[in-house]
RNA sequence: GGCGCUAUCGUCUAGGGGUUAGGACGUGAGAUUCUCAAUCUUAAAACCCGGGUUCGAUUCCCGGUAGCGCUACCA
């Protein structure tokens, strides 16, 4: 087992596209683990697959790493002692590795084409048989290989697999073999002379010294070829940790049908980084006596250990998610929530590019009596439509808000009548608000619901919603000022939607 | 097909040779409120199957089943 004494570990994603969820879990599990061994951690671009791997999602990714609370002590920007942490500056290396291995014949030429390897293979497969590699060059002569590589024929570096079985350690699932009849030489170069990635992943770990190599279990299968590139090379092999796959509800890996899955697309939709972090901590791991949930970040890194991960593929579940964010939605301080909040409000057109002092103060209210009310912060603008939005008609649409002013005596009619009579068309006073209702409540020995209802369905379109004293005084307030929706006043609202009653009626 | 990994409430999980199998999300009920959300209380809800070991297995071992992964000159 590799011990440098010091904890050395890495995140080595490739640049082809979105972060993924199942990913950030990866590099989570790797910093929490660095962060509570007083380790380093390390962040590596994987981009041998040139064909794939674009600079923009490189930038992007770094970003979003940061949004999520993270940070590395070497990377491709921040440096470190071991570079280059992009693979595509470091082709020469792995050459040179490449020919010592050949030299030291752990490896060998193989020049047999892509479609007779094809053709071997489904053959295996027809005959039942292993789909292995023959290991029909690694008999061919010295002479002949010097022979057909002097005549340019194109020819791929394989490994030789030794003779014995291949044993590893995983601190997820403990002791880990693999006999050698089911592992093929492996093609750790290719024809093109771009190596490949089982290879250069080893080179890379080692010539980073990584002690541990924390990664998703889909690459379980790799390893018995990782490691024989390690021995080949005499290189100390690392402890492994093979994190289980996150999978949607229909127990099936976690992909973009099953809705958002990379990291961007939960920050656009109102998530709090740490709520997000905080989950994914929990998706297949939990801290001694499992009765805890909400762990800010420096409980998590106090409580993790890769010794209590759970090896079994875990099922990514939003409404956990949400619950979590709403926790941390709560007791966020308030600037970060109106910060984001207005952020939303504004890209939805309802506060002004750069609001005024009085309009964000206004819209910092606004998002407290709002945000208790959603899961993520992306739900404000269409919660604030009791705000913005006032169509009488459209109230009046709804059978159960109908049937409040049909029925009966029309109690609920007199109510907003008397209402009407009393509020000011100028601002109306949360104690003046309160005083009306007194008045109604006497005059038309009116109370509770009866009372409330027909105001509140006035108002916002619905008998349920915020308390009065909290959404009268925002309503009045909202009314004076300028914004790209005009807010009515509770006067008007009261008025407008009393004459949308008399015109149904006819 | 072969190989590998996995298996506790619907979901995330704690636990572990003898437990009323614990917590959380979600769900139901109740309290509170004019109402909704929030909050509080409460209820229902799980050890995949079959063998073995054992006085006793959900726990340890073996097998089966199921799910997932790998089986590339992708990463």
């Amino acid at each position: 087992m590799a011990d440098h004494g010091k904890v050395r570990v890495r995140f080595a994603p490739s640049p082809t596209g979105q972060l993924h969820i199942g990913n950030v879990r990866t590099a989570l599990y790797n910093w929490l683990f660095a962060r509570k061994t007083g380790g380093t951690f390390i962040l590596r671009i994987e981009d041998t697959d040139v064909e794939r791997s674009e600079g923009r999602y490189e930038t992007q990714l770094l970003a979003d790493l940061k949004w999520l609370g993270l940070d590395w002590d070497e990377g491709p920007d921040v440096g470190g002692p071991y570079p280059p942490y992009r693979q595509s500056d470091k082709m020469d290396v792995y050459r040179a590795y490449a020919a010592k291995l050949i030299q030291e014949q752990k490896a060998y030429y193989c020049f047999c084409t892509a479609e007779e390897l094809e053709r071997e293979r489904q053959q295996a497969l027809t005959e039942q048989r292993q789909p292995i590699y023959s290991g029909k060059c690694r008999k061919l002569d010295a002479g002949e290989v010097e022979r057909r590589r002097a005549a340019g024929e194109p020819a791929a570096i394989r490994l030789k697999i030794p003779e014995h079985p291949i044993r590893f350690h995983d601190i997820v699932r403990g002791p880990v073999e693999f006999s050698n009849e089911v592992v093929s030489d492996p093609i750790i170069v290719r024809s093109s002379g771009m190596p490949i990635y089982n290879y250069v992943v080893v080179i890379d770990d080692a010539d980073m010294k990584i002690t541990h190599v924390i990664r998703g279990d889909d690459h379980i299968s790799n390893t018995p070829k990782q490691v024989a590139v390690y021995e080949a090379l005499g290189l100390p092999v690392p402890e492994f940790a093979h994190l289980s796959t996150i999978l949607g509800p229909d127990r099936e890996r976690l992909s973009k049908r099953h809705g958002a899955t990379s990291i961007s697309h939960f920050r656009e939709m109102g998530v709090l980084p740490e709520a997000l972090m905080n989950y994914l901590a929990l998706l297949g791991w939990a801290p001694t006596g499992g009765d805890r949930e909400i762990f800010p970040t420096a409980e998590l890194i106090k409580e993790f250990s890769l010794e209590r991960v759970t090896p079994s593929p875990a099922i990514f579940d939003n409404e956990k998610l949400n619950w979590l964010n709403r926790q941390y939605i709560k007791s966020s301080a308030p600037p970060v929530i109106h910060e984001m909040g207005t952020g939303f409000l504004r890209q939805a057109g309802l506060l002004p590019a750069s609001p005024n002092g009085h309009v964000s103060g206004w819209a910092n209210k606004l998002i407290d009596l709002l945000a208790p009310y959603v899961d993520r912060l992306e739900q404000l603008p269409e919660r604030a439509g009791i705000i913005f939005k006032h169509d009488p008609a459209e109230f009046l649409q709804s059978a159960e808000n109908a049937e409040i002013f049909a029925n009966d005596d029309r109690k609920a009619i007199s109510v907003l009548w008397e209402f009407q009579k009393r509020c000011p068309d100028s601002e109306l006073a949360p104690e003046r608000f309160k005083t009306i209702m007194n008045e109604i409540k006497t005059d038309l020995s009116v109370k509770g619901k009866d009372l409330f209802h027909p105001i509140r369905i006035a108002l916002i379109g619905s008998h349920s919603g915020p308390d009065f004293d909290r959404l009268i005084p925002l309503i009045e307030e909202g009314s004076h000022l300028q914004l790209p929706v005009q807010v009515k006043s509770v006067h008007e609202r009261i008025r407008e939607f009393l004459t949308a009653i008399e015109q149904r009626r006819g």
